[in-house]
DNA sequence: TTTAATATCTATAGTAGCTATAGAGTCAAG
DNA sequence: CTTGACTCTATAGCTACTATAGATATTAAA
């Protein structure tokens, strides 16, 4: 199948197909004789696994790094393991930060009425301000 | 004052002081005679001003806005807060996402034991997996 | 006064993961 | 034979910085 209908099946865009091609994500595909990229089913197996781990925030990176160790089936899957475990903390931590930043925009947003002008507003005061 | 006293004050780089006088964000400093950028307090200011809209997640475009909006003090502020408000619901959905995320991966990580390999490592199937 | 260390200058490239564009070529249908 | 849909390569843009390289300026010590 040409590109069109690879991007169409695997819920990727053009530009990125050939972009992961350029990563080293995937193949380098064969080419027809108008040198269009011709593609098998491996690639858009490829491809859903590489955007199943976008979808988990997995960088290329370490995609890369996963696609790797799927050529080493005998090896440990430690690593595996623990990248997943980072990722976990990673979200942790970040939704931490979000509810505190939530609850200072909210404490900032307090410190205005809706009705009222720029001189007075308390959210310009309060940017103002050091902390 | 010379640029790496100012940004020892305003908690920002030296790279980050010329990179904001590029794009606008505060004025253009006056030179000394060996071509060195001279600057005075209300810099200073507008840097503190910034980095708190920072910390915030207040795009420098955003920032922008709030410092054309300090030039008309008589204007209505109900774009500042429609602004903080539109940040608090973007907050709040990045949250709900992150805790789907975190919901997903600790599903994920259950699906292998720590001490088998990569060819039964449930992880990896999973991520092959269509969803 | 020379020299060495420190501070600053400009310009440019890199980060992550795409997305968008321009300008050209390919191919099937009418 | 032309129209339209598809594909090609190469390049630039996005965000908010950060990190060089190589040159010049200033300051402090010897």
């Amino acid at each position: 199948m040409k590109i069109g209908k690879l991007s169409e099946l695997s819920d990727c865009s053009i530009q990125t197909i050939r972009y992961y091609e350029k990563e080293g994500l995937i193949d380098i595909p064969s080419r027809s004789e108008g040198n269009f990229r011709i593609y098998d089913e491996s690639t858009l197996s490829r491809l859903k696994f590489i955007r199943r781990c976008r979808t988990l925030d997995i960088t290329l990176a370490e995609i890369h790094q996963l696609l790797n160790l799927q050529r080493m089936p005998s090896e440990s899957c430690s690593k595996v393991n623990n990248m997943i475990d980072r990722h976990i903390i990673d979200v942790q931590n970040k939704i931490e930060e979000l509810k505190a930043l939530e609850t200072e925009l909210k404490d900032l947003r307090k410190t205005c009425r809706d009705d009222t002008v720029i001189d007075g507003c308390g959210i310009m005061d309060n940017l103002s301000k050091e902390y």
